[in-house]
DNA sequence: GGCTCCATGTAAGTTGTTACATGATTCA
DNA sequence: TGAATCATGTAACAACTTACATGGAGCC
């Protein structure tokens, strides 16, 4: 249910199609939320047939239709109803750590390796993420409050990519086989 | 299709029945792998026709039959197969992040209380995780291979919650109206 | 008497992925 | 000439959740 609400809420900025959605959840809110555009284009029949948005036809020369929706108040009402249920705590489906279970000396040097590209890959988005946050939350303080939800996100994948950095290093340093050229 | 790969990196360790793996994943693994039974005796149907793993029924008295999975060598080898493909990075769906980008004044005591809460909870996560450490890997880089594999999933459970906890604490921060009978 | 544990499952529904489909426009 | 962008969708499948079902054993 919650794929439907994070549309609902990237309507509250302002209306949109599918299109601009899916162009919008590949970028700053596919950080932490992921969304194919068909799914999304399901889930706005869903909510049009809800009556938690409504649709118009914007006609366009040479180019398919846009079809741009927008909240209801009827759909505001349902997001207000569902800020107030209570969160869980999202579970992280890391498959690297369930490869690690499955550790033996043959398949060392081969996790060994993933390890060290996932290393590369969280450095670059974490490169990334900090870069966004220079440009555009500089002084979060002084941001208005809806901004600072927004900043509040970015902040968690920092956050996250941070900490899984850290482990990409640990794991690196206590599957590494001890060099004795290295040592003393 | 990780589901059927985690079940059978446990069923490394020893066979088990659905049942046993059912409270594993409740433990241990399930830190970042969640599972109920039902998913479990479907994936382990799926696991037995594919003869990846086979099955033996142990009868008992007074109790439903045990059925008891272990893996089979083609059951390996598609696990050694598995390993060798890359891992994404999994993506967070954190619910709390997408309340936070509908944050208006109106519903920031609500948000805020959740925060709180979710603070609480992680707290409490972490003390737990921290303490099955101290139990069972004080000195990780004593531990045979295999037991490094499940102390790093454990540190990785250790390093979110601290990275979220760290989180509620900077929200609560930024988004607490200052008390000016606190300041100066 | 009610609760939890043991142990397995079916059925229905939701959510998400992958593959396939169309068709003009712009850029290299 | 080939690829990417714009723009919407259907169909099949895989993964996961929720609800329902059974039934004895042991505990308080």
């Amino acid at each position: 249910m919650a794929l439907s609400h994070a549309i609902l809420v990237s309507l509250l900025d302002r209306p949109q199609s599918g299109y601009d959605l899916a162009k919008r959840f590949d970028q700053t809110v596919g950080y932490f939320w992921k969304a194919r555009h068909q799914q999304i284009y399901l889930e706005l029949h869903k909510l049009a047939k809800l009556g938690w948005v409504h649709s118009e036809t914007v006609p366009q020369r040479a180019r398919p239709n846009r079809i741009v929706y927008a909240i209801t108040p009827h759909g505001q009402r349902a997001l207000d109803e569902w800020l107030r249920l209570p969160t869980e705590p999202p579970n992280i489906k890391e498959e690297l750590l369930i490869k690690l279970f499955a550790l033996k000396p043959a398949n060392l040097p081969l996790l060994l390796e993933e390890t060290r590209r996932r290393l590369c890959a969280h450095r670059q988005r974490l490169a990334q993420y900090q870069q966004l946050m220079q440009q555009h939350y500089a002084q979060p303080a002084q941001l208005s409050l809806r901004r600072r939800g927004h900043y509040l996100g970015l902040r968690m994948g920092i956050l996250i990519e941070q900490a899984t950095l850290q482990w990409c290093e640990e794991a690196l340093q206590l599957l590494m086989p001890a060099d004795p050229s290295q040592s003393a």
